[in-house]
This record gives C-alpha cells, structure tokens and sequence, in this order.
DNA sequence: GCCAACGTTGGC
DNA sequence: GCCAACGTTGGC
C-alpha cells in the first residue's frame, strides 16, 4: 500500500490508537477491487512512502478488517467525496490496516532494483500508479529478510 | 518543477 | 465505440 507521508505516513499509522487506522480515500476501480474482493484479516501489508525524495518501503502492517464502503465517498465535506456513491451502492471500498513493525533499514527503490528478486516487483514498474497492489509470496519473504524481520514473530 | 504514464470524461 | 482532452500520480 502506497501512501505520500506528507499525507499519512507509517508513523501516523503508529500513533493511532492500536496503530489501527482505515485506508480510505482509493479512488481507483482495480485498487477498489483488491480492497472489496481479495484483500482478507490476516494479509500482510508493505507500507510504501511515495512522493518524495527517497521513496521507500518503510514498514510492516496487517489488515484487521475487510472491504466494507469506503463512507468518505459519501461525505460532502471529505476530499475524497464522490456524488455518484450512496448507501445502497458505495462504490469505494477501504480495509482497515494495524501497524506491525518498521523495516529497518527501510528499502529505497535503489535497493529493490539491485536485488534480484525485489527488482521485479510492481511498484517499480514504469508508470505504475496503483496505490493498492498485490506483492508476491518471495517478494514478501526477502523483504522482510532484508528489513531484519525475518526471525521476528509478527503474528502475520 | 518537469514530464511521462495512466485513468476518466465526454463529444461525436 | 473512438479518441482527444484533461486531471492526477509519482519518479526524478
């Protein structure tokens, strides 16, 4: 999951209360899909901080909640507010995420080019904008190798 | 700040 | 259904 830290970063998700907040805000129809469809309690998450000088993947998150309608469409006042949503048909959807453990170091996208698993991941792909997006199975592991969560017990 | 890539919109 | 125009994303 990508996320502009000037926006809301890993560190803000820390600081809630549990260090569980909802990731609202997805605006995008296969993003929209992974959050009502496939996403499910238990999926491990890699918080990635876009947008800025470094980007990186900074830490670990778990997903406490499934798909349920994202009520920020429905909200006049929110940013993220949509006319077209309404209870009967919410269209956006969000999952509700818990911080888990910090990468250290974190992985810029130096890193993930050089290695030769890591290079292949989505988010280094030209153009890629999805800001919910699928890491495969070794792409999760050699992360989390790297990051020195690998002998931790994380409950993921 | 620049600009390429992308998704969406809307006229036709 | 096509496609140009537009707004947004995000690396650099």
């Amino acid at each position: 999951m990508k996320s502009e830290p000037g926006c809301f970063s890993f560190d803000d998700l820390k600081n809630r209360p549990g260090g569980v907040e909802h990731w609202d805000g997805v605006r995008n129809y296969q993003a929209r899909n992974f959050l009502r469809n496939e996403i499910k309690v238990g999926d491990g998450v890699l918080f990635y901080h876009s947008n800025i000088a470094e980007p990186c993947i900074v830490g670990v998150a778990v997903v406490v909640r499934e798909g349920y309608p994202d009520h920020t469409a429905l909200d006049p006042q929110s940013d993220h507010f949509d006319p077209r949503a309404s209870d009967e048909n919410p269209i956006w959807f969000m999952v509700d995420v818990r911080y888990v453990a910090p990468l250290s170091p974190p992985l810029t996208r130096t890193d993930l080019s050089h290695h030769p698993v890591l290079k292949e991941m989505d988010v280094l792909k030209k153009g890629n904008r999805l800001s919910v997006q699928p890491v495969r199975e070794q792409e999760w592991r050699e992360v989390l190798r790297l990051g020195g969560l690998e002998f931790k017990n994380l409950g993921i």
